[in-house]
DNA sequence: GTTATGACTCGTA
DNA sequence: ATACGAGCCATAA
């Protein structure tokens, strides 16, 4: 039988979170029982322009966010119009809006 | 098989 | 706050 790869395992718990809600590489990694934080951005970096994904809705950690160039605009943007709100240095408040998946969803 | 790469993270300065 | 270095390790070439 075929079994899922991590790619898509991360893709799944990435559409899991909710707009307005933010997590980080590192949380889905150790979520998934990944290894590192790097395979999940590796993940997301495969996909494919135009992808459903909600992607942006991964940040790094401390909130930061590590793509580069346009796609950081890109990101934060569209966590701004979801309701998510940032701290100076473009960090997003995770305090606030860190998805707490699993225990409780939503 | 080997290298190179990186949307990570953490510690140190 | 910024900068650098070092672990980290799956993927792609």
């Amino acid at each position: 039988m075929k079994r899922a790869t991590d790619f898509e395992r991360v893709y799944r718990e990435v559409r899991r979170i909710p707009a307005g809600r933010v997590t980080t590489y590192g949380a889905i990694a150790r979520r998934l029982g990944i290894s590192n934080a790097r395979q999940v951005g590796a993940a997301l970096r495969a996909i494919a322009p135009g992808s459903p994904l909600p992607w942006h809705r991964v940040v790094g950690a401390g909130g930061a966010i590590r793509l580069r160039g346009h796609g950081a605009l890109t990101q934060r943007l569209r966590l701004e119009r979801e309701g998510v709100s940032f701290r100076s240095r473009g960090r997003v408040d995770l305090r606030r809006f860190t998805w707490r998946g699993g225990a409780g969803r939503t």
